[in-house]
RNA sequence: GCCGGUGUGGCGAAAUGGCAGACGCACAGGACUUAAAAUCCUGGGACCAUAAAAAGUCGUGUGGGUUCGAGUCCCACCACCGGCACCA
């Protein structure tokens, strides 16, 4: 009754709209009457902003669990508390509508995919609004939205227009990249600069899952499984669009310096990127003018490396394999590339080869090694080969062992560590002028001996792969991408322009990919031709390109000249004094690695080329921690212990539900939802109401209600509650004021440290005492109001409306109450006493008792006296307004 | 295997190195009621003791250490959760 009230005062009043610098400020808006009319026009001092984000969801069909509501329950109690604070604060709502899902759907029943994620749209906002949170709704997005994904196709132009300078460290618009002397014709150069863009295609092979119909990226793939449905995946080459992520791999990491992200998600991004440090070295196939470059991590083991190995697909195999060995090394090549990724990853731990019958010369020593296949060796990584070192690496030593390859040892571990199998630093042994140096030296004098004689260099290998950008779906973004073919016949692309955006796909019968295997758009013939002969890109990109910028488009909603306009930009992304960016942003951990990556790299681009204004995008984040069921397990909807929100709301309203999210337990833990905890926080709402309203009137406005002919009419007779008679306007005793500003304070440090959990405790507190006043401050009530109206914002707003009878003042732009600590001095004050390190007695003392008094009290103790009775002292230690530790002998 | 996180009553959890278990749930007893629901009051870690109590002993995953004093700091280990994993 109440709340649907308030969700609908908010609505008409657009009581949380955010306002951009420069935009007019209507004079009966909230905002207005805190912080004056023209509190945004252009050379006022505006107050400072405040951007809090959501991860937006994906609008599922079967709508909001009781996890999504965790996060954005703690983003709307701190976009209150800093509204109440006096920021202008941005917190807005949106949705990640493009996926799977709705296209499954779409194939099923034929109905278009934007149908289904309408009503599924419809539906989410509803709930969400049933849940009181204070969005900025006239900034919603959605990112299946043209007019969101014009720009989303215009920020892949800027890549596919862009290539990464190494000297400068940047990227760069395409056309600032050189062409070599030899590169003149317009084949050549077109050539060479389609093999730098930021955003090329690629034949290479790829994760493809034939259950999906679609490839994967690699941060989608999971134990040789997809990420979304755990089907197989395989390895098939393919032509693909790629990101170049892989040139930003060191910004990545270490801009990870500079935000606020918790440490494991931090070490997450780091072995994704996984930088490793190490050399790489030539070694010479004997009676061949090959060469094939190794890398290592450790080339202080050089000496010791026994033999070689190439991956399966190494481009030199034909080269060097000897007419014996052949057919052998045909073989096993057939047989790994026959490998699913799930057989090489999870079935793989037995190592296979085969010997190509070639051998390589050792440059420190000139041994000559024999060279060997096997898909323990991936094509992928450094060079595709490695020396072997059997004696200090486990994959090699047990290569060694199956095949019967000779094992040197070159490292000596500290004493008492078998030397077989040592992998960490020691000491280096049998390796000729860098024995005896400790392996870090060791490294560093035989990297710089290799550079010397041209033999091999330092570098560095990163984990990370070019980010694979295309699908083979219908409900995504088409790319802006025609194809050409050349006076010789081969094909080429070229990026439509500007004009050309957005990109629409086309209306289909049928979502189904083609029968000859291409994907759904190629099915619109008529679109995909275009009237010059050219012929669309029919690939779309994932559903990750969307939220790659969509924190960037809600500075800017309503742009209609560029994705975000440079004011906005500059003002809502400005550093808040740390770093740069949005100043929290709360989702869960399943994006460690994929949004939250690929996201961080966007921006980046968008910085380099000058488009936004800040390095980062996010600068603090937190994870909230998942929601278990009753049963402590996840929840799912075989276990049947899925919790909807609907139900909870229906039965204790949002206020209750919203007070239990928070009160269950540290935001980022994960914890298991009880419905009986949810019956706890209800009753505290009661006992908060009873401590405001008088009980004779609520029986009078029960009785109306039940006579009361529809729901509008019920709602006016709201006004039958009268207030408490208790209720008077007196100043408060000490005691009370001490209760009060005690709450002040914990309460707005909780929620400066987001510890929710304790600052809905110490409200249970305040309440618990304050019902028992005769006569109760109406000053320290609403001050309580105040303090919960980030919580519980129906209730709050309700009786801070009554006790302020009819005046229109908007509790959710009152300013934040500020605790005097000055109440809150005790002037007598208990110490514990201890004997021996014991608990024994609490004394009592004065507040400024100097250490004598205090050590005269604790003695005169009679409980201290037993046991203190006879014995000598020792020592006593006293800490002025703690505590008291006598130790005796 | 590597990295990160977490271990505290029957349960969710609190505790700047200083009275462990705030607050809440569940439970028990009582009040109000014809009765129930709602509400209000009281109790509550374990052990030992007792008619009941007081007093006492033990107690924050395990084992050590630092300290007058450790849930908190240090070392070693165990369990669970999450992530990565043939990345040379």
């Amino acid at each position: 009754m109440i709340e649907p009230k308030w969700q609908q005062t908010w609505d008409a009043q657009a009581a949380f709209r955010a306002f951009n610098p420069g935009e007019t400020v209507p004079a009966a808006h909230p905002f207005a009457q805190r912080h004056g009319t023209d509190a945004m026009a252009p050379g006022r001092q505006f107050p400072p902003k405040y951007y809090i984000l959501d991860m937006f969801p994906y609008p599922s069909g079967a709508g909001l669990h009781v996890g999504h509501p965790e996060g954005y329950t703690a983003t709307d109690i701190l976009a209150r508390y800093h509204r109440a604070r006096g920021f202008n604060v941005l917190h807005p709502m949106g949705w990640d509508s493009f996926g799977l899902p709705a296209e499954q759907y779409a194939v099923k029943t034929g109905q278009h995919p934007r149908v289904t994620t309408e009503a599924n749209i419809a539906n989410f906002t509803r709930q969400i609004k049933s849940l009181g949170f204070s969005y900025d709704w006239s900034r919603e997005l959605a990112t299946t939205d043209p007019d969101y994904f014009k720009w989303t196709q215009w920020i892949f132009l800027q890549l596919y227009n862009s290539w990464f300078n190494p000297a400068t460290n940047k990227a760069q618009p395409i056309e600032t990249l050189k062409f070599p002397a030899d590169c003149v014709t317009a084949e050549q150069q077109r050539a060479f600069r389609d093999g730098k863009r930021l955003a090329y295609v690629s034949e290479a092979p790829v994760n493809w899952c034939p259950e999906l119909g679609t490839v994967l990226a690699n941060e989608e793939v999971i134990d040789g499984k997809s990420e979304v449905g755990g089907f197989p995946v395989v390895r098939k080459p393919m032509r693909q669009w790629m990101l170049r992520i892989t040139a930003y791999a060191e910004k990545l990491l270490a801009d990870l310096e500079i935000i606020d992200w918790s440490d494991s998600l931090k070490e997450m991004q780091r072995n994704w990127i996984g930088r490793s440090e190490g050399a790489e070295v030539d070694f010479q196939i004997a009676g061949s003018s090959e060469k094939i470059r190794v890398f290592t991590t450790r080339p202080d083991t050089l000496f010791g490396a026994t033999y070689m190995v190439l991956s399966p697909e190494h481009k030199l195999l034909a080269a060097i394999t000897t007419p014996e060995q052949a057919e052998a090394v045909k073989a096993y090549q057939a047989f790994a590339s026959g490998k699913s990724d799930l057989e090489r990853t999870e079935l793989a731990k037995d190592k296979t080869g085969v010997f190509t019958g070639a051998y390589a010369i050792n440059p420190v020593n000139g041994e000559k090694i024999p060279v060997w296949i096997a898909d323990y060796v991936l094509a992928s990584y450094g060079t595709g080969a490695i020396m072997a070192v059997p004696a200090h690496d486990t994959r090699d030593f047990e290569f060694a062992k199956k095949f019967n390859l000779p094992v040197i040892q070159v490292v000596e571990p500290p004493a008492g560590k078998e030397w077989q199998g040592f992998t960490d630093d020691g000491t280096a042994v049998n390796s000729g002028f860098i024995t005896g140096l400790a392996t870090v030296e060791a490294k560093r004098k035989i990297s710089a001996w290799l550079e010397e004689k041209g033999l091999g260099k330092k570098t560095v290998n990163f984990k990370l792969r070019d980010w694979l950008f295309s699908r083979q779906r219908y409900w995504g973004e088409p790319f802006p991408i025609i194809w050409k073919r050349d006076a010789a016949g081969a094909l080429y692309h070229e990026a439509l322009p500007e004009s050309a955006l957005p990109v629409l796909p086309p209306t289909l019968e049928d979502y189904k990919p083609t029968t000859d295997g291409q994907p759904p758009l190629a099915r619109a013939t008529d679109w995909v031709t275009l009237p010059d002969g050219s012929i669309r890109e029919t690939n779309t990109m994932p559903q990750w390109a969307g939220s790659c910028w969509y924190y960037l488009r809600y500075t800017d909603a309503k742009n209609a000249g560029a994705f975000v306009g440079t004011p906005a930009d500059q003002y809502w992304m400005a550093s808040n004094g740390k770093s740069a960016g949005v100043d929290l942003y709360v989702g869960g951990t399943e994006h460690a690695v994929l949004h939250l990556l690929y996201a961080r790299f966007w921006h980046k681009v968008l910085f380099d080329l000058g488009h936004v204004s800040t390095p980062e995008p996010f600068y603090k984040l937190v994870n909230q921690g998942l929601i278990l069921g009753e049963d402590g397990q996840k929840m799912s909807k075989s276990r049947g212990n899925v919790v909807n929100p609907d139900d909870v709301l229906g039965e204790y309203g949002a206020d209750a539900f919203r007070l239990y999210e928070m009160f269950m337990g540290p935001l980022e833990m994960v914890k298991p939802w009880n419905t009986k905890g949810v019956e706890g926080v209800y009753r505290f709402l009661g006992r908060v109401w009873r401590l405001f309203v008088d009980e004779a009137s609520e029986t009078v406005y029960e009785q109306a209600e039940t006579t009361a002919a529809d729901a509008t009419q019920a709602q006016g007779l709201l006004d039958l509650i009268k207030l408490s008679p208790a209720i008077q306007d007196v100043p408060g005793t000490p005691a009370q004021l001490k209760t009060l500003h005690a709450c002040i304070k914990k309460v707005t440090e909780d929620l400066d440290g987001m510890r929710f959990n304790t600052a809905i405790s110490a409200m249970m507190v305040f309440v618990n005492e304050a019902i028992a006043w005769e006569v109760k401050p109406v000053a320290a009530l609403r001050t309580f109001l105040q303090l919960l109206q980030p919580f519980a914002p129906h209730v709050a707003e309700e009786l801070w409306a009554k006790l302020h009878a009819g005046s229109s003042v908007a509790l959710a732009y009152a300013p934040w109450p500020t605790y005097d600590p000055a109440l809150l001095v005790e002037t007598e004050i208990e110490i514990p006493v201890q004997v021996n390190g014991k608990f024994r007695d609490v004394i009592k003392v004065a507040a400024d008792a100097d250490n004598a008094t205090i050590e005269a009290a604790a003695k005169a103790s009679e409980k201290v006296q037993q046991f203190i009775g006879g014995k000598a002292i020792k020592k006593i230690i006293i800490v002025p307004k703690r505590m008291v530790n006598i130790a005796v002998g």
